[in-house]
DNA sequence: GTCTATACGCCGATAGAC
DNA sequence: GTCTATCGGCGTATAGAC
């Protein structure tokens, strides 16, 4: 709470904006969660709009995505094709879990605006996907890409509509805990490319 | 064009709330798409308000819901599992488009509002999710519950985030189309529902 | 750097002529 | 039923005191 006030402007308009939305979140609000008096300026001292406040949040988000890095250095020391699936599921839900406020911020209204964020995101997006047809093609060298890809899509997005589901419309069909899930999804993908 | 200006007002409203959310979407811009003219209240002949335009709208969405009905019932007449699978998979990306428009207004900033869009697509989400968990019991009758819904809940899954990420993030990792996809899609659930 | 006070615009909604 | 005109409120942003 003794932060610079500025670095608590964006963390307070950041977490706002994935809940709320950017346009339903005034700047009143955003002075008031970073300790000044709300309808006071005070932010524009710091910010010249409320718009370049978002690029700054953006421009911190966009940081911690890229030190994601690549997916493949978490499969190492791993032995057999499970471990490493049950590993990467995991391991992917989390990090859905921690961006989650930014996701909702780029699904919310801004169709066009943060361009350089849905952009950062697309990219790290592909990496992960690529990552996993690589490591199916390592696994069974005689797959083609295209069937590679096609399991890596199916089975990438499974995991990531168990996020999406609550986290974009606040349904969770048929309650399944992560765990069950996690387990069912390793043995539909293992067994796919064994079956390969 | 020649349809009851009510009627008119309604449709274009909720594709404007699809498009660009319900508060960025203003009442004028509803009235200019209706053809009456924007910032007369004309719209208020209709409508004691622009929320119970939203209410009107979704009453006719839930309308459409109901009338998907189960979806049991598109299996009948198929003989191969793989088969099914394929048209239920085409099936479900179907109705996803359809019902598009509807997606992304629950998604957008109404958090709480519309309750009873929201449940009656959960309600609706959870009766495919649990039609197919009956399905895979039907195939395989000494399944326990818990992995039908398991599968189901993978599978389906799948299919949603295959429409969800461009829907609500405007990316699609690898751009795999739809075919491609459907044919993995049933390899992997047909493989998994064998294998028991 | 933060406050009080305020300008300005946009939006939802209403009144009343036609 | 649709128009013109307008009110009131909220939200972004600015000016200036402290």
């Amino acid at each position: 709470m003794t932060a610079p006030t500025r670095d608590r402007l964006i963390h307070e308009a950041m977490r706002l904006f994935g809940t709320q939305g950017y346009r339903a979140t005034s700047v009143a609000q955003i002075e008031q969660a970073a300790g000044l008096t709300p309808g006071s300026g005070g932010l524009y001292h710091h910010f010249r709009s409320k718009e370049s406040l978002l690029e700054a949040g953006i421009e911190r988000q966009v940081d911690r995505l890229r030190a994601l890095g690549d997916i493949r250095r978490i499969f190492e020391g791993l032995v057999d094709m499970r471990s490493e699936l049950t590993v990467l599921a995991r391991y992917t839900l989390q990090v859905i879990d921690e961006e989650a406020m930014l996701l909702r911020i780029v699904s919310s209204e801004l169709r066009d605006r943060p361009r350089r964020l849905a952009d950062t995101l697309a990219e790290l997006l592909d990496a992960s996907y690529r990552g996993m047809a690589n490591w199916i093609q390592r696994r069974v060298p005689h797959a083609s890409r295209a069937e590679a890809e096609a399991i890596a899509t199916a089975g990438l997005d499974a995991l990531f509509a168990h996020r999406m589901f609550p986290l974009f419309l606040d349904v969770r069909p048929l309650g399944i805990g992560d765990e069950p899930l996690v387990d069912e999804w390793v043995n539909m993908v293992a067994g796919r490319i064994e079956q390969l």
